[in-house]
DNA sequence: GGTTAGCACTCTAGAGCTTAGAGTGCTAAT
DNA sequence: ATTAGCACTCTAAGCTCTAGAGTGCTAACC
C-alpha cells in the first residue's frame, strides 16, 4: 500500500494541478511545472502504475490524468500540506467575533457561514447550535395579550429560544407566575433533551389543575426543537455554482434543489466525527446523498461551553482546495469557541 | 390604438400558446389549433400587422411568432380571462391559514410563500411585514441573566419582534419595571417608525438618568427596523428555473445571486402599487432590476388590520401563466387577510 | 537496472458543410 | 377580403474533417 516517493510526488502534483486548473494533467505539464527532475517519459511511467492502482483516471486515452476518489483521499489522509492563513485573512475571520456588541448567536453563525464561503468560494453550511445537548438554565412566560404568551428558554450555553404559546383564558398573573417559578426550580440544570419525557410525567402530579395548558405547552417546545434540530445556515450558495463542474444545469438544480431540503442537509452534517485535528473530510461517494457525490464536505464540530452543539462544514467541488479550507475552518471554529 | 377583434384573438392566441409550448407560434398552428375560421395566410397578414405594431416579434425569418414585452402587456391589461382556481386548490390555500393553533405571523408568511410558488410553479417573493407602519402596542424587557435581557415589541397588528439588548449593571429590576412601564404609557398608539425620533427627544429630560441605555436601546431597535424593512421570504427558489428560458447558466447565476440580497429584492417589491383589483403586473424591463427583465412580477400588497404592511409576489418568466397567477395570488392574499 | 528520446496512435473539441423541416411573404386566383 | 400555391429563408441537427494534446511502446542510453 506504501507509494514510492516519487510517486506521491506525482499523486501531488496532478492533485495540485488539477485543482488549479479543472483540466486533466498531462507527464509534460508535471515535468515542465512542477520540475521534478525527471522526464514526462518517466513520469507516464508512474502515472500509468498510479493509475492502475486506482489514485488516478484518464477521462480518456489521449487526455492527461486526474485524481480519483482513492487518489483524493489519499492525498487528504497523506500530502496535504498545512496552509496558513495570512494576516488579513485572520483579520477578517476575528473581526466578525470580536465586536463588543450583543448580537444573539445566530447573527453570529449566519456571519460566520458567510464569512467561511466568501473565504473559501465554497458553499458554507452549519447546523445548529442545537439547544438538546445543553442544560436547562431558565424558563419565563410574558403575556403579550389575553390570549398569548411568549415563551423562552434560555440554556446555560446561552442559546436562546422563543416561541409565541396560548395562555388559558383562566391562568391568572399569579398562577402563571408560580408555575414558572416551580418549573425553574424543578428544571435547573438538566439537559433540554431529557426534559420533555420526564417533566410531563412527574410534574402531571403536581400541576395537575393546569395539565392541559403544560402538555400543549411541552408539545409545542418539542415541535419547537425537532425543527431545530435541522436547522442549518447556508452561506454563499451560488460560490460553488461558480465552479466549472457546474456547467451543467440539471447538476445545479439538483443541487438547488438540496439546499432548500435543510432536513437533509442536516443528516448529512450530523454523521458522527471522527477525524484528525476533529476535522472531517468526505469526498464524492462518500457521501451519502446522491446530489453531493461530486463533492467534498470538509467539516468539524463545534462547542458551546463544553458541549458540541453543532456543525460546521465547507461544501465545494471534490476538485477542491483541501488545504485552504482546513485552514479556514480551524480558525473559524478557533476563534467562534473563544466566545 | 385600438386592435379589430380579430387581431385581439390571434394576439391572444399567441399568448397563449406560446405560454403553454415555450416555442414560436406559427400561423398554421393558430389557424388549427384555436379554429379561428380563417385560412393560415390570412392569419399570416393579421400577424405581420401585429408585428409592425410592436405586439409580436419574429426570434428569425423563418419561425413562427411570440409576443413582445408591448403583446403581453396588451394581453394582461384587456385580454386576458379570468380563472378560477379549482376546489381542491382553494382548499389548500384555506388550510394553511384555518390551522386552530398559535403561530406567528412569520411562520404564516413563510408557509403563505410555500404554498403560493408549488400552486404557480414559479418563485414566490413575500415583503414584510413591517412594523413601520403599525400602532406601538406593547413593550416588555425580560432579564435573561445578569447583563443581558430579551426586549419585546407587540405592535396591535400582531406583529411581534424581539432582541436581546444590554442592560446596564446599576439598572435595578425596580427602575427597569418603572422604565418599561412609562414608557408604555408614553408610547401607546404611536405608529412606529415615528417613535425613535420623537422619543429619544422627549425623553431626554424625562428619562435622563438612563438616557444612555435608552440610546442604545433604541439604536438597536432602529437598526432592526430597518433590517425589518427588507426582510423578504423566498419560496420555490428552484421553481423557475425549470423554466426553458434558464437553460443558459448565466441567467441562473444571476437570479440566484440577486435572491440573495434581500435588499434588492425589497426594493423591487416596495415600488408603489396602484393596479386593477390591488394586482401589479410588471413585464420585462418594466422591472428596473436587469436580473429580471427577461421576468415578470406579479404582485399585491396585504394589509394586516387596516394598513398595508407588505407585499407578495410571484416571479416568473415573461412566458408567464399570467392569470393564472392573479387568482392565486388573489385567493392567497384574500385568505391571509381574514385573520 | 532505471531513464529517456522518438514515434505511431488515439481521442476530443471545434470548425465547416449539408439537409430536413418549419414558416414565411408574395402573387395570383377566387 | 380571403385563400391556395410556391419560392424563399433560416435553424437545428447530423456529418466529416483536422489540429492538438497526450498517450504507450520500443529501442537506445547511462
Amino acid at each position: 500500500m506504501g507509494l514510492s516517493v516519487r510517486k506521491m510526488e506525482i499523486l501531488q502534483a496532478v492533485v495540485t494541478d488539477y485543482v488549479k486548473t479543472a483540466q486533466p494533467v498531462g507527464s509534460r505539464t508535471i515535468a515542465r511545472r512542477y520540475k521534478m527532475g525527471f522526464s514526462p517519459a518517466t513520469i507516464r511511467n508512474e502515472m500509468a502504475d498510479l493509475e492502475e492502482m486506482g489514485y488516478l483516471l484518464q477521462p480518456h486515452t489521449s487526455a492527461g490524468r486526474i485524481p480519483s476518489q482513492k487518489g483524493y483521499r489519499y492525498y487528504v489522509d497523506e500530502l496535504m500540506p498545512e496552509v496558513q492563513l495570512d494576516d488579513e485573512e485572520k483579520q477578517r475571520i476575528c473581526g466578525i467575533f470580536s465586536y463588543e456588541k450583543v448580537r444573539e448567536i445566530e447573527d453570529i453563525i449566519r456571519q460566520a457561514s458567510r464569512l467561511a464561503s466568501s473565504l473559501t468560494n465554497y458553499t458554507s453550511l452549519i447546523l445548529g447550535p442545537r439547544l438538546k445537548k445543553s442544560a436547562f438554565k431558565q424558563l419565563q412566560i410574558m403575556p403579550i395579550d389575553r390570549q398569548r404568551g411568549l415563551l423562552v428558554l434560555v440554556a446555560d450555553t446561552g442559546i436562546m429560544k422563543n416561541k409565541v404559546i396560548n395562555l388559558p383564558q383562566a391562568l391568572s398573573q399569579g398562577e402563571l407566575n408560580r408555575i414558572v417559578t416551580y418549573l425553574n426550580r424543578r428544571l435547573e440544570g438538566l439537559t433540554i433533551d431529557r426534559i420533555t419525557a420526564r417533566l410531563i410525567r412527574e410534574l402531571r402530579r403536581d400541576l395537575y389543575h393546569h395539565i392541559n395548558f403544560l402538555e400543549a405547552t411541552f408539545t409545542l417546545l418539542d415541535e419547537s426543537l425537532a425543527e431545530d434540530e435541522s436547522r442549518v445556515f447556508l452561506g454563499g450558495t451560488t460560490n460553488i455554482f461558480n465552479q466549472p463542474e457546474f456547467g451543467n444545469i440539471e447538476k445545479v438544480k439538483s443541487l438547488l434543489m438540496l439546499f432548500e431540503q435543510h432536513s437533509l442537509l442536516a443528516n448529512l452534517l450530523s454523521r458522527p466525527l471522527t477525524g484528525v485535528n476533529g476535522i472531517t473530510i468526505k469526498i464524492g461517494r462518500e457521501n451519502i446523498l446522491e446530489e453531493v457525490q461530486e463533492c467534498s464536505l470538509v467539516m468539524t464540530t463545534y462547542c458551546l461551553g463544553k458541549e458540541v452543539v453543532g456543525t460546521i462544514g465547507i461544501l465545494g467541488p471534490t476538485r477542491m482546495e483541501y488545504s485552504r479550507v482546513v485552514a479556514v475552518l480551524q480558525q473559524v471554529v478557533g476563534q467562534f469557541e473563544r466566545l
